[in-house]
DNA sequence: GTCTATATTTCGATAGAC
DNA sequence: GTCTATCGAAATATAGAC
């Protein structure tokens, strides 16, 4: 049932954002009252948080392994092998994604509550702090923040209009395109 | 007095998002009270309309401008030139894309309400006609999304990142980055 | 686990004085 | 143009029965 509620709140909390979808309209799609809700997440926050952290997971492993790297070098190198992996992150997670794209100030306002994440687990700042390491010459890191912007972009905001591109095929023309991105500049 | 009210509205929506933010705070932080800004304004939402107009004058020239052009040919020639303004756009209106990039579900629910624009006078609509001409290659329509994607996501979401850069560099370096998107594909 | 019923709060919006 | 005062609606959250 937990899982139920949660499927119908991503699906409200992309159609209408998080603030106008009552828990009264998660009840009426589930066919149950609002006390019911009640029953199984003390908040409403507490909804939003849990699929903040279904993001936090999908992306911690591929953050952690590359922060772990030591010289900015081995993180330059990992960086194009990251962005294919968001690629495929993105088309597989489109929804995790979605809502977070269409709700950015009701999640980062999570971060207020002071039963969230402490700030270095927080997804963002980890990232951040990546774009942010002065021994990756500035040009480099505008690209890889470009990249970023790219794929995240291009695969919520306009995913309707790629909507009947089999996915295979659009992850290989993102990969393609973002490469172009990561790659050092051409002479 | 109806500037002053919008330059708040506009720091508080970006900080705490729209629907988090109350007429009373907007008035607190003005140091009057809710009252007075019904006089300027009939409802919240005229607030939050008015933002999106000056989004909307940003864009409308260039978008026009684009899409007058009758052939897929010119459309995918002018692209470069468009980003190169859209990164100028950005750089000299942080705020105003700021406030849409943390806001995109209540800005888009103005769509709902009688008093909006009309359908062909939406900017979103305008772009995602651009992006979805056949007669434009996919890859290529794939890549301009990319673009797009890249330059609105690289300088809102983290613009806290290259706060330091001057915005002369920023714009440069944004050019001969997304510059790789744009081009066609190297050899 | 789900219900009915209700408490509590907050917010958008209005009326009318100054 | 701004104020005080208030209305009414809607939402979160709780209490207690089944």
């Amino acid at each position: 049932m937990r899982e139920r509620i949660l499927d119908v709140a991503l699906e409200l909390f992309i159609e209408q954002g998080y603030d106008k979808t009552s828990l009264r309209d998660i009840a009426e799609r589930l066919g149950v009252t609002k006390a019911a809700i009640y029953y199984h997440f003390e908040r409403k926050e507490d909804i939003l948080l849990e699929l903040h952290l279904r993001l936090h997971a999908i992306g911690r492993d591929a953050l952690d392994e590359l922060e772990s790297l030591q010289t900015a070098e081995a993180q330059m190198a990992a960086w194009p092998a990251l962005i294919d992996g968001l690629i495929e992150q993105v088309i597989a997670n489109r929804e995790i994604f979605l809502v977070h794209v269409r709700n950015r100030s009701a999640f980062e306002q999570l971060g207020d509550d002071p039963r969230h994440l402490a700030e270095q687990d927080d997804l963002e700042d980890q990232v951040r702090r990546l774009l942010s390491n002065p021994d990756i010459p500035l040009a480099q890191r505008v690209r890889m923040t470009c990249a970023l912007g790219a794929v995240v972009g291009a695969l919520t905001s306009a995913s309707n209009v790629f909507a009947d591109v089999p996915d295979d095929e659009l992850a290989k023309l993102m990969r393609d395109a973002v490469r172009d991105l990561t790659a050092p500049p051409r002479p």
